[in-house]
DNA sequence: ATACCAATTTGGTCAGACCAATCAGGTCTA
DNA sequence: TAGACCTGATTGGTCTGACCAAATTGGTAT
């Protein structure tokens, strides 16, 4: 599955990415490169075409140079968060507010634009949210297929793929701090917001699903916040055991 | 600057934009494509890795599928808003509203936690815009100018990214239909919302900020739709001239 | 100090080859 | 007949070595 290129690729981005690099600096030749990872420059062009494409670098005769990470793909997030053995908060934080975002631009679209059936297969899907009585692991998969149902039935391209990049990542970066996540998080809370989706839905109330949406953003970003922070104490006590 | 790598990914892009693949199809060998385009193998294998790193396609031994449209990168905007006389309208309108969605979130941001400084620059960014006496030319650069200052001031590396991922390619691909703009900008009712804007900024009130990019966002909507329609019209014409 | 020029470095392309994983078709078995 | 199984052909992944054009670099002459 993971060939080399993606080996080598890896390591220079986690170059770039932590600053190794300054922005404009030259990039070790290709043929360096050969040397250092003993291997073909074939497989070297193609890990340098990866960091191109993800707009890390620019790429042409004479050498390769980074460029400011502002300048970057959406895609390099997934890399971010990659790193270290917790995600950063802020960039956690940001992640999850334009994921909000998108669902509730996406949403207000169907509501707009959507037909009857479209709403209807929302509401079902809403429908289990609104049962107090949901174990934690139904209630955040019937979350994520909510999200996902919206994506597809809005039909909104930006907001699907925008969100499915975020996410791709975000989801194997938080388990971590996911077993953290139980002691804090309110389902009450959770199936309240899921009632009044539900009644913005069925009225086709623009304002009301919107306000919804604003409530639950911070709700979410509050609780994963919560069990963030449980997780880096947990971190920190560790690593001060390593230090004594 | 363009290699022959861009020229083959670029057909191959267009082959499964325009649908001529069906989903989970399998693409030409690397073989085949090698004599198809009469080239080396390593500049159809630069080719697809960038189909792969586009998520257009995935490749393993065996062959490469084509992905569905829905798992693809947020770069792919760029190829869809590329193909074509014209972009389309609905993710014209997609674009524009996710666009505007992310300022206002980073410009959310700013007035949450940004610094005195942070506030006051920005102002000072807004103040051209608040003249009704500027010409359209540079009103549009004072806008970009001023979106660019939000999302670098604020620090929103997500905003950020997709904004300038979304705006790249669409600047270009707006051209076309910049001249019919001319007769719809509406000049009095942006300096409406930019002395709007300076106030929510100034008294670091988020409500007031909000309605504001949500109303600017409506008349940007509006602006380049019916830019849109004119030139969709236009084109009609001309297509119709050819007929005859 | 500047402008210019040539040698070197670098990315871009090409050719041909081998390996391991996969796939496709036929064979064998139940 | 329907299924499991095996085998050869196909495919992506990697490697070696080479040539070209553009950019860089460093020296030279002004």
């Amino acid at each position: 599955m993971t060939g080399k290129h993606n080996t080598i690729s890896a390591e220079l981005i986690e170059d770039i990415l932590s600053g190794r690099y300054r922005e404009g600096e030259r990039l070790p030749s290709e043929r360096d490169l050969v040397t250092r990872f003993a291997v073909n420059r074939g497989a070297v062009r193609e890990a340098m075409k990866q960091l191109e494409q993800l707009r890390l670098t620019t790429i042409g005769p004479g050498g390769a140079r980074v460029n400011g990470l502002g300048e970057a793909s959406l895609d390099v997030v997934g890399h971010l968060m990659a790193r270290g053995d917790l995600p950063d908060a802020s960039l956690t934080d940001q992640i999850l507010t334009v994921v909000n975002s998108m669902v509730s631009i996406a949403a207000e679209g169907t509501i707009a634009n959507g037909s009857d059936e479209d709403i209807h297969e929302l509401r079902r899907l809403v429908k289990p949210l609104t049962h107090s009585d949901i174990d934690e692991d139904s209630h955040q998969a019937a979350r994520f297929e909510l999200m996902q149902a919206i994506m597809r039935i809005s039909g909104n391209l930006v907001c699907q793929l925008i969100s499915r990049t975020l996410l791709e990542q975000f989801g194997s970066s938080l388990k971590p701090i996911k077993a953290h996540s139980r002691s804090v998080l309110d389902i009450d809370a959770y199936t309240n917001y899921a009632r009044q989706l539900d009644r913005a839905l069925a009225e086709r109330d623009s304002l009301a699903l919107r306000a919804t949406f604003e409530a639950f953003s911070k709700l979410n970003r509050a609780t994963v916040m919560q069990a963030f922070n449980a997780a880096q104490s947990s971190v920190d006590s560790k690593q001060s055991k390593v230090i004594l």
